[in-house]
DNA sequence: CCCTGATTCGC
DNA sequence: GCGAATCAGG
């Protein structure tokens, strides 16, 4: 593959529209990350904050070591330090225009609990109530049975596996009576769980699966992510690009 | 390990 | 000019 004017703005477009070299070299095809990379820089593409690479010129400050006067050992090493000139002017202002990009996480699923009156989860009457933190919107995934997964950062034991409460009835109750219980699962209904174990209405979502999976195919919805190619990927700032197509 | 981008260097 | 190999941080 050769570097025809297309490809070429193809490459520009991505890499300052924020996209990776492998991203960029798979959208391309034929061409490696290290061809793009290559490429990018040839072009005089730079920026983009490096993990390799400390953006910062200005750098070697705070050097611990050498409080020394400034500048090196320059021939005639005049004692005199001070002469308080300016402090060696940065020169050009070294600024290569950050790039800044907004994180734009995709939008998390809404943690929706899907649960016929959910009752609260009335925590144990703490009395003074520990001022813990300020409460901060916290994105969490949803998982079986309305379940709130904790978000990578919050360590903590799951809240109370199964509050003991007063045991139920399990089967003969007026309340659970069209609902699918433990017992009643099996391969053809979906096993998706509604409630919480050891509360009274405790269930199974009981629908038709979806074949092959063990829910239903709404359930499976909330159970499985896609997972798109890596081509199909538009990173975080939709660029709108023009040359490029999904395949 | 995986991912990044940067750099080097033989072609 | 090209890009694989290598480096180095996250």
């Amino acid at each position: 593959m050769s570097w025809t004017d297309e490809r070429i703005d193809t490459l520009r477009k991505m890499w300052e529209g924020g996209s990776t070299a492998s991203q960029i070299a798979e959208e391309l095809g034929g061409v490696s990350r290290n061809a793009v990379i290559g490429k990018a820089h040839r072009l005089g593409l730079q920026s983009r904050p490096s993990p390799v690479k400390p953006n910062d010129p200005n750098a070697v400050k705070a050097e611990k070591p050498a409080p020394v006067a400034a500048a090196a050992p320059p021939v005639a090493a005049a004692p005199a330090p001070v002469e308080a000139k300016a402090p060696p002017a940065p020169k050009t202002a070294p600024a290569p225009k950050p790039v800044e990009r907004v994180a734009a996480p995709a939008p998390a699923p809404e943690p929706e609990i899907e649960d016929e009156d959910e009752d609260e989860i009335d925590a144990a009457p703490a009395a003074a109530a520990t001022p813990a933190a300020p409460p901060q919107p916290i994105m969490r995934s949803v998982g079986p049975g309305g379940f709130l997964r904790q978000a990578p950062g919050e360590q903590q034991a799951p809240i109370t596996p199964a509050p003991p409460r007063r045991l139920v009835p399990a089967k003969p109750s007026p309340e659970m009576a069209n609902k699918t219980s433990l017992l009643d699962l099996n391969d053809k209904v979906c096993k998706w769980p509604l409630g919480h174990p050891g509360e009274p209405d405790f269930h199974f979502c009981g629908d038709k699966v979806n074949p092959g999976f063990p829910y239903c195919v709404a359930h499976c919805g909330h159970a499985y992510q896609a997972q798109l190619p890596r081509r199909d990927r538009r990173p975080p700032p939709p660029l709108p690009f023009g040359g490029a197509r999904v395949r």
